[in-house]
DNA sequence: CGATGATTTGACGAGCCTCAAGGTACGTGG
DNA sequence: CCACGTACCTTGAGGCTCGTCAAATCATCG
């Protein structure tokens, strides 16, 4: 049975915007099933024009692009709350690939839908390009972090992230969160080799800054790691939710 | 005198979406005048919230963003045709600055208006989201770069990037186009330092794959720069002009 | 209980950074 | 008209971070 929309689990957490009555049931009409995958699936292919657009309900996953060498780039991670399909959306065309890493519940949206979409409910359509600032925003980070810091502190800005993440949607109990991801994830994601991610993630837990062990992340002091990655641990502004 | 949308020099080059009548004057309505500006005036800054919006109509400048310790990363380049504000526009705050690298001369929108335009003209809307999408697009692109090419490949594809997009409005005559940048903004961009920037560039020079010097960006043969840079010469999908 | 995938550890070398100095072009003022 | 300052580009030397190669350990699962 498909979650509604005014019952939707994730709105209620303060990271996303509040949403008015007329909001949610325009959603609701735009909505037409949920989507359960299991981990490893393949959600959005880089290149392809997906009929169906979604937003992640439960569940993670990586966004990534690969090169013509085969290199693999890990763009963003997916989390509960994430819109996914945007670029197909509007450009015609996925310019980065999604997989599931564990178990996912996604909400699904007809592509065709869209234009009408911004055509009827143009508060909606403005939240979707806020969505898209959102990705640009992160996406600008990750390439600072990528670009002008160390391993240990790209790494560090980069759990810092996404516990932070995890925290505004209630994933954290007992300064621990489940962390479906691979060490080769966020090798890809930093641009790190997998060996070195390996040894500066066990630097980082001998300095019992964060502890990213048997597919839990554990942080007890975020300033900390925050001074190390050479960023505030200011929170993410509040973004919609689609 | 300020150009009228009508008349607009930019439009006519294919990189850009068609625009209907109707287009064009809602933009005519929407632009509030123009700014001319010398090399180095800064245009946007990081965390501000700028009550105009821009498009480059003429020159050339740079998006940066700089972290706690000084260090700054050069987000993308700014050509004519991009828009400048709208993270500004949609979430309230720049997450990068902009600055200008040669004299440009911008149209200028107002902010408080946004909102408006998007109720008035859904089309439009929708293609302001299409350019935040093809920035998302970028910025995936610009982090595969860094995380996982080589000096050599890197610039190869910055360099290749760059004269791609110049040539798409018109810049490139007899193989070169006019760049007002530093190497240092280069090196900045692609994470890298001042000192193998330079050593790479000239690598690239002397095997007579892009000459890039005295602000001049050479590059006889696409194909081959494309096969270092591990990249496929791809026309670049057209995109919407604001 | 072998096969597979993920994590861990060590050794070694290369790509890139830092430091340092010199070169060139250009503007400014004496 | 030349000395000087500034901004940018260029080049060399040396060292560190990080990548590559290789192999061992561990967990999961059929």
């Amino acid at each position: 049975m498909a979650t509604k929309c005014s019952q939707c689990p994730l709105r209620r957490h303060p990271l996303f915007k509040a949403m008015s009555d007329h909001d949610v049931k325009a959603m609701q009409r735009f909505k037409v099933g949920e989507l359960i995958i299991e981990a490893g699936t393949p959600v959005l292919i880089e290149g392809s024009n997906s009929p169906q657009l979604f937003t992640a309900l439960r569940g993670m996953g990586i966004r990534y692009k690969t090169t013509l060498d085969g290199a693999r780039q890990v763009v963003n991670f997916v989390f509960p709350g994430d819109f996914i399909g945007l670029q197909a959306g509007v450009m015609g065309e996925m310019a980065h690939s999604v997989e599931a890493s564990s178990k996912m519940t996604l909400c699904v949206f007809n592509r065709s839908e869209l234009w009408t979409f911004f055509k009827t409910y143009p508060e909606r359509a403005f939240d979707i390009t806020w969505l898209a600032a959102v990705e640009e925003h992160f996406l600008g980070e990750a390439l600072t972090s990528i670009g002008q810091r160390s391993a240990l502190e790209a790494l560090s800005w980069a759990l810092l992230r996404m516990f932070i993440r995890a925290e505004q949607i209630g994933l954290v109990h007992n300064r621990s969160v489940a962390m479906p991801f691979r060490q080769q994830d966020l090798a890809d994601a930093m641009g790190l080799s997998l060996v070195h991610t390996n040894k500066t993630l066990s630097k980082l837990r001998d300095q019992q800054l964060a502890d990213w062990s048997d597919g839990y992340l554990t942080i007890n002091d975020k300033d900390r790691l925050a001074a190390i990655a050479k960023t505030e641990p200011d929170l993410v502004p509040s973004r919609p939710l689609m």
